[in-house]
DNA sequence: GCCACTGTTAGCAT
DNA sequence: CATGCTAACAGTGG
């Protein structure tokens, strides 16, 4: 469920925090989550202090002291929270990171084990193989760049926003809003796009993400900001999860297909295939 | 109880 | 190379 807004939302509350302290120890609770790193590994990261939290798509990118960094992806259901110890005896919780000095600490809950943490060292955190292969940011993204992602690309427009080697951050949920922001229908193949089409898809993903981020991403099941709260945005989601209910531009019900195996919902009014 | 469904993506087949 | 399916897992709802 975390996507780009609600990843956002997690480093956002976790810097101010996370930022000058220093690692105390690392408990890991589920091997698997710590892959192809020996856990061994993950402990070199003890007694380095915090300088920066940022993100990058779905992944969130803790730079710590000596050029050692924490990467977490949160997958489906991960939560990362600032908490204390009614969160760390959760039965989901994965992983614990405490800090010197402080009560509190940083928990890795994942019901669904699929996501994982990595500890790189490196001068270039963004060429390791779980960030070397993101597309570009689409909040960092111009028009012109924007339109030249659309060479060599194929398939439909639904499946093209998932691919995270075509733009970094979008899941489901943003997919569906923004192409009904767009008015485009999800199965609009990518090479039919005119340019006046691509535009709109840019703009909507500008302003669609941004709105997202401001409400502090969407709760739907799992999601939790790193304080444990709910976002507010799944209250104004269009068309994500309304199939049967009313289109909230036109009226017209709602409807959901798959594409590649994905749930899509989106107006069939709205959103023809051809258009413009 | 059983079956279908869920916000992701790595890995494999085409 | 690009694109399309499926499995990995646990929980929920019909």
């Amino acid at each position: 469920m975390p996507e780009l807004p609600e990843v956002e939302t997690i480093v956002a509350g976790l810097r101010p925090k996370l930022t000058g302290l220093v690692i105390q120890d690392i408990r890991v609770f589920l091997p698997s989550l710590v892959r192809k790193d020996k856990t061994f590994r993950l402990q070199r990261i003890r007694g380095k202090r915090i300088e920066a939290v940022r993100r990058r798509g779905k992944m969130i990118v803790i730079e710590c002291q000596d050029r050692l960094y924490l990467i977490f992806h949160l997958k489906m259901t991960g939560r990362l929270l600032w908490a204390s110890h009614r969160t760390r005896s959760d039965k989901h919780t994965r992983l614990v990171v405490s800090f010197r000095g402080r009560t509190d600490e940083l928990c890795f809950r994942d019901v669904r084990k699929f996501g994982f943490v990595r500890c790189l060292e490196t001068s270039d955190p963004l060429e390791c193989q779980e960030l070397r292969d993101l597309g570009p940011e689409p909040l960092d993204l111009d028009l012109e760049s924007f339109i030249g992602l659309f060479r060599r690309r194929r398939g439909r427009l639904k499946s093209l926003l998932l691919d995270q080697t075509f733009l970094a951050g979008i899941g489901n949920i943003y997919a569906d809003e923004i192409l009904f922001e767009a008015r485009l229908h999800p199965l609009t193949p990518a090479v039919s796009l005119t340019r006046k089409q691509k535009e709109k898809l840019w703009a909507a993903t500008g302003r669609v993400l941004r709105r997202a981020i401001a409400a502090g991403g969407s709760s739907i099941r799992d999601f939790r900001d790193a304080d444990g709260g709910e976002g507010l945005f799944q209250r104004e989601h269009r068309v994500y999860g309304r199939a049967s209910l009313p289109c909230p531009r036109c009226g017209r019900k709602v409807r959901s297909l798959k594409v590649g195996g994905r749930t899509s919902s989106f107006c069939p009014r709205c959103q023809l295939k051809r258009e413009n």
